[in-house]
DNA sequence: CGCTCTATTCTT
DNA sequence: AGAATAGAGCGA
């Protein structure tokens, strides 16, 4: 960029800084010594101490000129590109977030400040040493071998199976180059020319659609519709390779990390380098050499969380959202958005593709679908010689079932057959722990957490009880703490845990394995489970959640879902959508290769409208009764919500304020919007602050945020109490 | 008055 | 957010 035109402040022109502090405007500064560009990243002095921030515009010129102070310096990174501050703007207006926040989530990269720190790095010498040994001459070797390459000292060291002194001591006399080089350093080039996968029709002509609206230029999304095992990662990847060929950027965004490093594994066999990673796991180091090579287009592909969507690309060109369903897209606290969302609004911006991938898509982009804002594409087959599983009802209102057991004699009898064959069974249920629920059957009485409104799950894996809410745990206690009683706390209601009890019962012979994320204590430790299993060292897998998505288990041929029931109950508009999906991924894993698979659900009301869709596997069918029903109750995405949720130490004062807040709701009604509540909130307490919601409900496409935002602005909320507004709440009701 | 603890204000 | 400052309560 150069130092003049119509983007850049001379010394001592007045500018206006977006700080990282919670101050609701921009402050004025002076630019400082040798000027700036607007988007600069800058250190700025505010009372006694020295902030970040961003150069986001002119300055006002409303403040006591005299006591406008200068900008610090800027920082050696490149500036905030206008789509990311419009992006930050745009999405602060829709999520009504302070601006500082919004640069928070933009500014998650360590030590920006810091100047560019230094590595050693080893290469190659002139001399040679005074005495060969083995261990120098393996040392050279290596060296020799990979030429080009150069090494830090602990790769060196590992590859040559040496020490580091070994090394040292070569350094000492010349045979190997001690060198400082800056430890951001640009990854290394994709190449989108290398092997792709043989496509099938269906995906070269979704592949070919993709890569045509890539060409073009602007934005769009498309739905990537396929079952799974259909293949939809090989065709999003070939848009990912588009993207590359353009000389853009490409974001692929994963709801688990857990699943990011066997994903970085693929792209590595597809492009032949492994992409930059973005995720809470990531080391320090890593994420700002990221941060900096993204801006300096030292980076081409991003596989991340939903945090990734703030990164500063330099020209972003793809966005993949995959599994574009899945409920951890929506941020439940700090900052509250909905990634799959703020995806499509990045992409607008920045003029980038957005590709939502799912077998079992949500209702939202559904119906976006069937409005036409998004082009559809459906994957129907499914790779190779697979089929989706045969799928059937357990009834279990003609099962005979003693107490505490949960295994139906039918699921038994399916789960035998399959083993006794050499194929493997899933038991499928979604609680964590041994049993959701301790009661004291003398009393009556519940063993909840001190801090929540939740019961405490018994993990007798661990021996405690834990609340689910905030992790509180505690021992299980032998005598009732409400009547005292001892010996009389039973536990009720199955987990995963023991469920593996009663298989281990039923199953003498079988080898069982059990998958639930509180039983490993590293994401390593799960991935060796998860491999052994591929392999075929488990006859059984019982699994949470967890398994429902996307590994691939080749000789699992049977899913036994053990409580289809649940998540039908309960006041969530939204469970029906969830457990169709859950039920279809799940059910998705059997039969992914060449056997046919089967998938029985254990339910008590098998004529229920999601059972039923699930069984006759009409989707279309489910979407449209599910939206019928939503568009009848004018509920997202056939209207609009917020919800509002009070928090404090004291429970009346919540109560009160929300009351008064609710009682004044003119700026409201003026659009046609209404309130609702106050009521608890979906957790009523946690960690020790009573919480209560207010919803408000409106008609689609009303101005809803700026009328809560008015609304909102009437009352100050007093002390300890805290106000957070979740446009388009994920619960509702 | 002088001290401590807490609530409010200010930061360009 | 974090620091500075103003205010409240209290023992003397």
């Amino acid at each position: 960029m150069s130092p003049s035109g119509p983007d850049f402040f001379a010394e001592g022109d007045l500018v206006g800084v977006l700080t990282t502090q919670p101050l609701d405007r921009l402050l004025d500064y002076r630019a400082p010594e040798g000027g700036c560009h607007v988007g600069a990243f800058v250190e700025v002095p505010l009372g006694p101490r020295k902030v970040p921030g961003v150069v986001w515009g002119p300055g006002r010129g409303d403040f006591d000129i005299s006591k406008v102070r200068q900008v610090l310096r800027v920082l050696d990174v490149a500036p905030m590109r206008a789509e990311l501050q419009e992006f930050l703007r745009r999405a602060a207006d829709y999520t009504l977030t302070p601006m500082p926040a919004m640069l928070r989530l933009a500014t998650r990269a360590p030590g920006l400040s810091n100047p560019p720190s230094m590595q050693k790095i080893y290469r190659s010498g002139p001399a040679a040493p005074d005495r060969m040994t083995d261990a120098r001459r393996r040392v050279l070797a290596v060296l020799s071998e990979y030429g080009a390459l150069s090494f830090t000292l602990g790769e060196l060291a590992e590859q040559a199976g040496v020490t580091t002194s070994v090394i040292k001591g070569l350094v000492k006399q010349g045979a190997v180059l001690e060198e400082d080089c800056p430890r951001d350093l640009p990854f290394p080039q994709l190449d989108p020319a290398l092997g792709g996968k043989d496509l099938t029709d269906d995906q070269s002509s979704a592949a070919a659609t993709l890569c045509a609206a890539l060409r073009g230029g602007g934005y769009g999304t498309t739905l990537l519709r396929g079952v799974t095992g259909s293949g939809k990662t090989e065709v999003y990847l070939e848009a990912v390779a588009e993207t590359l060929r353009q000389g853009r950027q490409a974001l692929v965004l994963l709801p688990e990390i857990a699943l990011t490093s066997e994903f970085l594994t693929r792209i590595e066999a597809r492009f032949g380098a492994r992409p930059a990673e973005w995720h809470s796991g990531v080391t320090m180091t890593e994420r700002r050499r990221t941060w900096k090579m993204l801006g300096e287009g030292g980076c081409q592909v991003v596989v991340g969380a939903r945090s990734a969507l703030f990164l500063p690309f330099r020209d972003l060109g793809l966005i993949v959202v995959d599994e574009e369903h899945d409920t951890s897209y929506k941020q439940e606290d700090g900052v509250l958005y909905n990634a799959r969302d703020m995806a499509v609004l990045r992409a607008s911006i920045c003029g980038a593709q957005v590709v939502l991938a799912s077998a079992t898509p949500s209702l939202e982009s559904w119906a976006n679908a069937e409005a036409g804002k998004y082009t559809r594409l459906d994957l129907t087959a499914r790779f190779g010689a697979a089929v989706m599983p045969q799928m059937r009802a357990i009834d279990m209102r003609s099962e005979t079932l003693p107490a505490s057991r949960w295994i139906s004699p039918s699921l038994q009898a399916a789960v035998t057959a399959r083993v006794e064959v050499g194929e493997q069974a899933l038991l499928f249920i979604n609680r964590r722990g041994y049993a959701p629920v301790t009661l004291c059957r003398a009393c009556g009485h519940q063993i909840g957490c001190d801090h929540c409104d939740a019961r405490m799950v018994e993990h007798r894996f661990q021996q405690r009880l834990v609340c689910h809410q905030c992790g509180e745990t505690k021992a299980v206690p032998k005598a009732c703490p409400s009547c005292g009683v001892e010996d009389k706390l039973a536990a009720v209601g199955p987990g995963v845990e023991r469920l593996t009890e009663e298989a281990q019962a039923l199953f003498p012979q079988a080898r069982i394995a059990t998958l639930s994320s509180d039983l490993f204590g590293s994401a390593r430790a799960l991935k060796e489970q998860i491999r052994a299993i591929a392999e075929g060292d488990t006859d059984i897998v019982i699994g949470t959640q967890l398994v429902a998505k996307g590994h691939n288990f080749p000789r699992l041929t049977l899913v036994g879902v053990i409580d289809a029931d649940l998540g039908l109950q309960g006041s969530d508009l939204r469970a029906a959508e969830r457990t169709f999906q859950l039920m279809r991924q799940v059910a998705g894993r059997a039969g992914r290769t060449e056997k046919p698979g089967t998938a029985l659900l254990q339910t008590f009301q098998p004529e229920h409208p999601v059972i039923r869709a699930i069984l006759s596997g009409d989707e279309e069918g489910f979407w449209r009764a599910e939206a019928e029903e939503r568009r009848h109750a004018g509920v997202p995405p056939y209207g609009r919500m917020a919800g509002i949720i009070l928090s404090s130490t004291d429970a009346r004062e919540v109560f009160d304020f929300a009351t008064e807040l609710a009682r004044r709701d003119a700026p409201l009604r003026a659009v046609g919007a209404q309130v609702f509540g106050p009521a608890p909130a979906p957790i009523a307490r946690i960690r020790g602050r009573h919480r209560v919601r207010l919803l408000v409900k409106a008609a689609r496409g009303v101005a809803l945020q700026g009328a809560v935002a008015q609304w909102v602005a009437q009352l100050k909320p007093p002390g300890q109490l805290r106000l957070s507004i979740d446009i388009d709440p994920q619960s509702f009701l």
